[in-house]
DNA sequence: TTATTTTTATTGAACGCTCAATTAATAAAA
DNA sequence: TTTTATTAATTGAGCGTTCAATAAAAATAA
C-alpha cells in the first residue's frame, strides 16, 4: 500500500499547491484531493513538511528522468542541448499545474534549508548539463559563459511564462526562443 | 502621523517577508519590527492583506522612480537600456532584503488577483521600456524580439541570483552579463 | 475448511497552538 | 472636552499533530 499512497498524496499535493498556493495548501486540502483522511499524511510522511519535501524530490526526479530518457550515447551535443531545453519546458505539457507548484517551492526555498538544498541541486544540474554539452562545441571559457547565459535565458523565459499565466502555445513559443538562443550561442562561440 | 506610520509598517513588512517569507510573516512579526502594536495595521491598512498590497505597490513605484531619476531627454537609447538594467538590479543595493521579498510576492501573485495585476504591470513595463529603446536602434520586429529576449535574460539572471542567495558581487556580475547581452543584441540587429 | 488471533492500514475527533481581527481602554493632541 | 492615535487584551476560526478506535487483511490454529 505504501508506494500507492505516497504517490497519491504527492500528486494531490502538486494539485493543491498549483490551485491554492503553498500558503493555502493544508493537510485537509491535500487529503481531500487524495480521497484519504488527514491522519494518513503523518503516517506516511511524518507530517506536512515531509510531504512537501517528498513532492519537490518527486518533481526533481521527474525532470531528471525525462532528460535521461531522450539522451543516448550517439546524441550530438547540439541535439542534447535541445533536449535539455525541452525537458525544462516539458513538465508543463505533462501536467499543466506542475509549473505553478514548481515556482511556489522555489520561492519557499529561500526560507527552508532543505528546499534550498534541492533547489541548488536543480540549478547546478541545469548549468552543468548545459556546460558539458557546450564544451564539446567550443573552448572551456566560452562554454562556461554560454552555459551561464543560456541557463538564465531558460529560467527567465520560463518564469515570465509562468507568471503571466501563459497557455501551452505561449510556453511552446518560449521554448522555441530558448532553442534559437542556444543555437546563436553555438554559432557565435563555436569552433 | 499617517504617512510616517504607513512607511514604517511597509518597511517592516519588507524586512519580515525577506527574513521569514510570506508564510512566516504575521501581523505580529511586522508590528514587532516596526516597534508598534499589531492593532495599528488594521487601523492604517484595513488588515494584513491591505498592507501586503501596499508594500508591493511601494516596491513597484520605487523601481519606477529609480529609473525616472536617471533618464532625461538627452539620454541615448543605449544608455537608457543600461539604466533600465541597473534599475532592475538596483533594489538589491538599496536594501539587501528587497529581492527576496519581490520573489515571494511574485510567487503569491499566481493565487492572488490583485498581486497578479500588479505583477503584470511590472512585467509589461519592463518589456515596453526595453522595446521603446530598442525601437530607436532597429526595426520594429527586431525591437520586439530584442525586448522579449532581454526581458527574459534580465529576469532569469535576477532569479538565479536571488535563489542562489548571491551576495552583492554576484549580483553585480549578473548585471554586467545583462548589459553585455543587450549590447550584443544592439550590434546584432542594430541598423 | 472454519474459527481465532495478530498485524497492518486508515480514520476522524480532540488537543493545543497560532493567527488575524476586533474591542475596550488609554494616552496625547487639538 | 473632543478627537485622534495607539495599545493591549480578547475572540474565534483554522491549523498541524496526535491518538484511540476501527476495519480489513493475513497468519495461525482448530
Amino acid at each position: 500500500m505504501e508506494p500507492v499512497r505516497r504517490e497519491q498524496l504527492i500528486k494531490a499535493t502538486i494539485e493543491s499547491v498549483a490551485e491554492l498556493g503553498l500558503q493555502g495548501t493544508t493537510i485537509n486540502s491535500i487529503s481531500k484531493k487524495a480521497g484519504l483522511s488527514s491522519g494518513i499524511i503523518s503516517h506516511y510522511f511524518g507530517g506536512k513538511q515531509g510531504l512537501i519535501e517528498a513532492t519537490v524530490r518527486y518533481l526533481l526526479s521527474s525532470l531528471k528522468y525525462s532528460l535521461m530518457a531522450q539522451v543516448t550515447e550517439s546524441t550530438s551535443p547540439e541535439q542534447r542541448l535541445m533536449y535539455i531545453i525541452e525537458a525544462n519546458f516539458a513538465l508543463v505539457q505533462q501536467r499543466k499545474d506542475t509549473t505553478r507548484t514548481w515556482l511556489s517551492f522555489w520561492a519557499q526555498s529561500m526560507h527552508d534549508p532543505e528546499l534550498h538544498r534541492l533547489q541548488n541541486v536543480n540549478s547546478k544540474r541545469l548549468y552543468s548539463n548545459l556546460a558539458s554539452s557546450f564544451r564539446q562545441l567550443m573552448n572551456a571559457d566560452s562554454a562556461k559563459r554560454a552555459a551561464e547565459l543560456s541557463a538564465a535565458m531558460i529560467d527567465g523565459l520560463w518564469l515570465r511564462a509562468v507568471l503571466s499565466q501563459s497557455d501551452k502555445d505561449q510556453f511552446k513559443h518560449s521554448e522555441q526562443l530558448a532553442k534559437q538562443y542556444v543555437r546563436s550561442l553555438i554559432s557565435q562561440y563555436g569552433a
